[in-house]
DNA sequence: ACCAGCACTTAGGAGCGTCCCG
DNA sequence: CGGGACGCTCCTAAGTGCTGGT
């Protein structure tokens, strides 16, 4: 507990350097804070210590007051136009907020798009009056500029905003949280993760969408369901309107839902992270892992074996299951043609992402990877692979075209089944967690205690970007990146020469000292201060250093997704245990409420 | 036995607040 | 104390995988 208890004082370091409070007054500030810590500790649901609900069961008393929905319309003001032709129009107040939309993201990229342009012209349309749809015929003739430069006056304006401005705008979002980001479940309350019904706009898919561009409409009362106990009380609808239904299902964990206009799907609104819902789930999914290590050895050797089955099916699922184990693969659902971006994981690969090299790089077997995944982030890999899964998929390309399927015997249905016969529990995206946790463990593994902790933070940074490379987890570069690198590497300049600078002082001083006869105290701790300042100057630059390293190694690596999904969190937090160094130093607030049960439940020895 | 529908996890980017430096 | 860099939160799209109805 100790622990945690010193933890508490470096976050309240801010609190510390204001300058005109009294040292009464810092201890005061620095008392309540650690109250509140015990508070919310001792409030928090500890759930990983009771017993767990029947099967299928996920709550047994369920309260929350619905959803909040976004602001209605608000018209344009009367000095603002929207031109047609060069002439002006007036346009219907359904149809004006649709070219609000527009307007809103003239200058994003999305708008030069013609995939894009003509969903949203063709939605507007269906949007505007008999004479307003007879009159605008061509995007290419509509003048959104004044609506444009208006919202773009209201972005200013509200960054320019008063401090008191800025405070009451606060407050009130806070009431908002308060009325609707919680719920009542089982005694406890809960935050909630997306309270909020999403507005309407214009919507962005990601990569080459088909549908983007398209009108995503306003959600009325009357499209909700909600979702509650029966002795609960059942939220009010806004004035005038009416919930689509009511139920009470505790099979599922969502307290509200909504059909979307786009693809047809359903929305929820359901628990946050630090939810029990959310974190029972979570510890699930990893003790899953966890098994699949104890037998991980066995379905390798299987599938290697199944390399050679005469059945072409299971040859596929083999080779299938090689990419999903060595490379973290997804698995590739089938996707409805025209609905969404094309993108694919490894059931659904085409001929046309693969290459095959008998040699290259002085490697043999070497498959190379190119396609687009989730969210259309391109993949990109070289391979070697075993001579066994080159020579199927030499045999899986013959007689085909680039956009056949790689694996055109394979469906991911079929390769689920198949695992879960040799692991309950054991599906493709098992595979990602296990492989992402074990890398971790591994690597961190080799970290020395006796490092500094600036030096253990490069290390654990850098496993973790080991899994994020291996789960292809990237982001765009920041777009100030080469401008920050090339501050920071001058401030390691300026450093540079403070060392050297530093250095001759103290060589000078003790040259001095030397002359002058070591009894002479002043010149004594002169030497020793220079001795300190030395010290001090080598460190700050070695810290730049270490940042400047891992910096441009996460150019484009995103190491958030694999720390939040796929890491067991138990792993970091017995590393940090075995090292002393407090859990914030790897996790953020939101990280630690979310892995409560994982801090608090760890030992020192905890293997994966 | 199949597949559409449903529930839930995983994902990157936008935007905002905070911190740090000059 | 103003401005830029950065980290965090919010947002919602895009996956996975199960199930229940036919």
């Amino acid at each position: 507990m100790l622990f945690f208890a010193q933890k508490v004082k470096c976050e309240d370091s801010n609190e510390c350097k204001k300058p005109k409070r009294t040292k009464g007054e810092i201890e005061e500030a620095r008392q309540l804070k650690i109250k509140k810590k015990e508070e919310e500790e001792q409030s928090r649901w500890r759930w990983w210590e009771e017993e767990k609900y029947e099967d299928g069961v996920k709550w047994r008393f369920l309260e929350h007051s619905g959803p909040y929905f976004p602001p209605e319309y608000q018209p344009l003001p009367d000095n603002v136009h929207f031109y047609y032709d060069g002439k002006k129009v007036k346009l219907s107040l359904a149809a004006e907020e649709v070219a609000l939309f527009f307007a809103q993201m003239l200058d994003h990229e999305y708008t030069t798009k013609k995939v894009f342009r003509e969903n949203f012209f063709k939605d507007w349309r269906k949007e505007m009056t008999d004479a307003e749809r007879s009159l605008i015929q061509d995007l290419g003739k509509c003048d959104f500029g004044e609506i444009h430069a208006m919202h773009k006056a209201k972005v200013e304006a509200r960054k320019n905003m008063t401090k008191e401005e800025k405070q009451a705008l606060k407050e009130a979002n806070q009431k908002i949280v308060d009325e609707f980001g919680y719920c009542l479940l089982d005694h406890h309350r809960e935050r909630i993760g997306n309270f909020k019904i999403e507005p309407p706009g214009l919507f962005r898919g990601r990569g080459e969408h088909p549908k983007q561009g398209m009108l995503k409409k306003r959600i009325q009362p009357e499209d909700i369901i909600i979702n509650c106990s029966k002795e609960a009380c059942i939220p009010v609808p806004p004035a005038g309107h009416r919930w689509k239904e009511v139920r009470h299902d505790n099979t599922v964990t969502w307290l509200v839902s909504w059909t979307e206009n786009i693809q047809g799907s359903i929305k929820y609104i359901m628990l946050n992270a630090n939810s029990k819902l959310k974190g029972e789930k979570d510890w699930e999914k990893y003790e899953v892992a966890r098994k699949l290590k104890s037998c991980v050895d066995n379905i390798r050797s299987q599938y290697r074996s199944d390399l050679k089955s005469r059945q072409m099916s299971t040859r596929q699922r083999a080779v299938a299951l090689y990419f999903i184990d060595k490379l973290a693969l997804r698995a590739g659902n089938e996707k409805e043609e025209g609905e969404t971006a094309d993108t694919v994981g490894c059931c659904s690969l085409r001929v046309e992402h693969i290459t095959l090299h008998e040699q290259m790089d002085g490697k043999e077997y070497v498959v190379e990877f190119d396609f687009l995944g989730k969210d259309s982030i391109r993949y990109y890999n070289k391979v070697p692979v075993i001579k066994k899964v080159f020579k199927n998929l030499k045999l899986f390309l013959e007689n085909k075209q680039p956009g056949d399927e790689l694996f055109d015997r394979l469906y991911t249905s079929m390769l689920n089944k198949h695992l879960s016969s040799l692991m309950p529990g054991l599906t493709a995206k098992v595979f990602r967690t296990y492989n992402a946790s074990i890398t971790l463990q591994e690597q961190i593994k080799l970290i020395t205690i006796s490092d500094s902790v600036a030096e253990k933070l490069l290390s654990y940074n850098r496993a973790n970007r080991a899994v994020a490379i291996l789960c292809n987890h990237q982001r765009a570069p920041p777009k100030t990146f080469d401008q920050s690198m090339a501050t920071l590497q001058s401030k390691i300049d300026a450093r540079k020469e403070q060392l050297a600078l530093a250095k001759s002082g103290l060589k000078q001083a003790k040259k001095e000292a030397k002359a002058k006869g070591s009894s002479e105290f002043k010149l004594q701790t002169l030497v020793e201060r220079k001795k300190a300042a030395v010290k001090r100057c080598e460190e700050q630059l070695l810290k730049m250093e270490i940042q400047a390293t891992d910096r441009e190694e996460n150019k484009q690596i995103a190491l958030g997704t694999s720390k939040l999904n796929y890491l067991d969190p138990r792993i970091s937090v017995a590393w940090c245990k075995n090292m002393g160094l407090p859990v914030d130093k790897i996790y953020n607030k939101s990280q630690r409420d979310k892995f409560a049960w994982a801090i608090d439940m760890t030992e020192v020895d905890f293997e994966f």
